[in-house]
This record gives structure tokens, sequence and C-alpha cells, in this order.
DNA sequence: ATGTCGCTTCGACCGCTGTCAAAGCATCCC
DNA sequence: GGGATGCTTTGACAGCGGTCGAAGCGACAT
């Protein structure tokens, strides 16, 4: 019993996967790819303003540590996180991380970050203060049960669901949970996530109640999207998000 | 709109938390540490084979970074994991790791292996094939309910408390939660964590049913713990983690 | 007082890894 | 065919970061 160095021999290379996110650059690509579409390898290299030699060796790094998946198509490559445990995983580590006093550089650099924090895509349904806002009407109308001790309860009532079915939202059956509370690195709080959110937010996009601004994943709330959200939950026309700044 | 490299300028530093775990020698002490007890300075050291030098700079780190909290009692330092979430962490970096294929260089490697999977401390409940038996036993006895989907609904039956009390175990009031699912990197299942699971560890360890295996997170199941084990739970003398090997 | 033990600091070394430019290769468009 | 466009490969370079030994500093024991 002379060799106490059993410490790296449990079988769990912990450090392999950490490693893949301890790059910025690496760090910035899945960041970007947090809003559940595939980017180019292009894109990304200009996202995070390396060359595209730089962005091919990092790719495939985390291509080849299972964090992302790529499809060929034609002269592309698409990037896209590979996995569930993938977005769980970043999100953990975004609560964990530093927040970098921000100190955008140019007014447009600022106005785009605003709009992050305002609304945007996380995976497959909405983040940022537009969802908080949503969540909270729905749980005070009584469409949404969110009791996120631990174990989280949430769930949709009945009357959450004749919300849906009123508003025209098909609700898919999956064996994907159909509310989900997830944490949003920005507000630290939780929003509307799962089935449901999936689905109300595909339902936001096809009508018209946010666009997307530009390739990122920041969204902008239509004047359309306003007055359905007014109609449908009561919210202020003019969204409190924006209020007095 | 010239500058697209808006990729690094979010504002969550998610590189430098992923930094501090990319590193197989502090990854090893967060493992360690993973037991939910404070290791020394100099115990760490030999468990991942460094010298001592090595490893101040490394806790350092990782205090720094927020992952671990010490606290100095005359020439020893101690370590332990800073936080809640950083558990949790740990946890899903450790179902996404690769797992090496194992191959221990002696035979006591070996046996200190096995042993690891067997029964071992996960944080402050059981975990390993032993707390996987107790998991089962107690659902087929109605005394826990055991639906991991999501959001997961594991909870306490009346019957559970009533085992609880007549067992002699205690379970302290809290604002964690009662019954938590926490996934086992060795067998990609899960096990009895949270309030209950922590009441029965203590009680395991208290009453002998278990004891350390050396200064490891390792445990060993004494035979007085395999007879309570049997009288209260049903699980056969001869556990059948152990059986036919 | 003197020695031991545990941890920290310092300095030096070395290797790994992220970076780019340039050239190469494949695909698509005209 | 010819010329873009998107990605990959190669080679060279620089810097960061992990490692150790030796010396230093407290705390504790005798």
């Amino acid at each position: 019993m002379d060799d106490q160095r059993v410490g790296r021999d449990v079988g769990v290379d912990l450090a392999a996967v950490a490693r893949l996110l301890a790059d910025g650059t690496r760090a910035a690509f899945c960041l970007a790819l947090l809003d559940g579409r595939a980017w180019t390898a292009g894109e990304l290299a200009r996202y995070a303003g390396v060359t595209q030699s730089t962005a091919t060796s990092h790719l495939n790094l985390l291509v080849g540590g299972g964090l992302l998946a790529d499809e060929r198509h034609g002269r592309h490559r698409y990037l896209r996180i590979a996995d569930r445990r993938v977005f769980e995983l970043l999100e953990v580590l975004a609560e964990l991380a530093p927040r970098q006093p921000v100190r955008p550089r140019s007014l447009t650099v600022a106005t785009r970050q605003q709009a992050l924090l305002d609304a945007r895509l996380c995976y497959d349904h909405l983040a940022g203060a537009v969802a908080l806002e949503i969540k909270d009407a729905m749980v005070e109308r009584g469409l949404l049960v969110w009791d996120t001790g631990q174990p989280a309860a949430a769930a949709l009532t009945d009357r959450g669901a004749a919300w849906f079915a009123d508003v025209g939202i098909v609700l898919p059956a999956s064996r994907r949970p159909p509310v989900r509370a997830c944490l949003d690195w920005t507000e630290r709080r939780t929003h509307l996530a799962g089935v449901v959110g999936g689905a109300l937010c595909g339902h936001a996009l096809a009508a018209d109640w946010v666009t997307r601004v530009g390739t990122t994943r920041a969204l902008r709330v239509t004047p359309l999207g306003r007055q359905a959200l007014h109609d449908h939950l009561g919210l202020p026309i003019v969204s409190s998000a924006t209020r007095g700044r």
C-alpha cells in the first residue's frame, strides 16, 4: 500500500471535458450554439473573431469530444450542440461563471447586448426579460404552477391547457418533460422550458410575435407580438423590460 | 456593423470556470472532495501524486475561483467543496466524461477500485451498487416513490416516514429537498440523495452499518450492516453486488 | 530551545496549445 | 471552363501554465 496515487485512476476523466470548454474561443462557440440552431463553421469563426483555420481546429476538438455534432452540406459544415446533456452542462457552468463587468466598446454592441437581455432564444425556447414576464403572467392567471423547489414541481394546469388550445398552439406529444424550469444566466431566474416552452416559442416565431435579430440568438418583440401578449396574457403594451431606460 | 466579434463580450466567462477543472490534478482534487469531507492540502497532494508546492498553487486557484473553500486550523489547511452548485457541476461533468478503459496497475489498486464501485460516499449520501439496492428495495416496499421523469417526482411515502421512525432515524427539518435523485457516474443510474439520503447515510455510519476504507471515500458494508439491511429492507445477506465475482 | 511537520514562496524549466498566413482542396455559380 | 466561396492542412511562432526542488515560515511537540 505504498502507492497512494489513486487519484487519477478512478476512471472518470473530468479534465478532458473541462479542457474542451477551457478556451475562450471554444466557449464562445458553445455559447453561440446555445440557441439550438445549427451554425456554419464560418459564422462561428466570425462570431468569435478568429480565422477559419483556427475555428476548424477548435471545432474538430469539440466534435471529437462529443460536445458538438456536425453535418456536411455541400461546402458548408453545420455545427450544433450534440446532446441534451451538453445544454445542461453549459447551463450549470454559466451559473457558476463570473460575470465580467460589461463594458461595451460601441453603441451598436451595447444595443445588441441589451437585445440579448430583453429577449433571446435559449435552446428551443424563449429567454430573457420577456420570457420572465410571460411566465409570471401565466402563473398569475392560473395557467401554470411554478414551484421551483427541489424536486421542482412545475406543470400546466387545465386552464393552461385550454389557454394553449385557445391561442391555437398545438402541444406535441413527447417523452420530454412538458414543463421544465430553465435557469437564465443573465437574470438568475427560471423561465419556461420543456415541450410547452418550445411550442410557445415556435408559435411566437411562426406568428411573427418575435423576429430574429440578424444571425444572433437575440430576438425582437414585434408590435404584433406586443399586442398578442397583451390580449392573451394581459402584458402591458410597453414592456416593463424596455420601460424607463 | 463591421465588428462581428461579439462572441466574447456577452458577459459570461464560461472558460474561466472550465479552465479550473481542465487540469488532471485539480480535477482529481475535486473528485476526491466529492465525498463531502474536508481534506488537508497534504492529503490531496498525496492522493493526486504531486508535491506540496504544486498542490498549493492548484488549491489557490480552486479557492480563488470559488470552487473550493478553505479553513486554516493550526498548521493545517482544510479544503472542501464550496457550494452545492459545484457538486452539481461535477456531477454533470462526470456524466459526460469519457470512461477510461480501467487498467489497474496492481491488485491492491484493483481491490480499492472495486470497493469504490460497491459502496462509497457521494457528497453526504450513499452511492455505488449498495445504494442502488437500498433504493430499489425501498421502492419495492412502498417506502419511496421514484419517478425520475423530468421534472422528477421522487418522494417519501407515509409508510416510508414510518419506516424511518421505526429504524430510529430522525429526519431533520430543512429547506433542502427531502428526496433527490442523484446520478451515479459508475452505474449511470440514480440513487437516493437529499435530506432523506443524507440522514440514512449518517445513520449507517453512526450505527456501523458501513465503515470508511482508509481516507478514501470508499465504504465497506459491515456484517452488522448486512444484517440490518436484511432485517429492515429484505436485502440478501450476500450482496448481489459482490455475488458471483 | 530545538527539532519536526505542514504549508507557502521563488525560480527555473519544459512542453503543450492557441494563433495566424499561406497553400490546398472541394463545391457551387456563371 | 473559370472564378468565387467555404473549409482544411501545414508549418512556424509565441506564450501560458504545470512541474519540481530548495529555501522560508509558522505551528506544534518534546
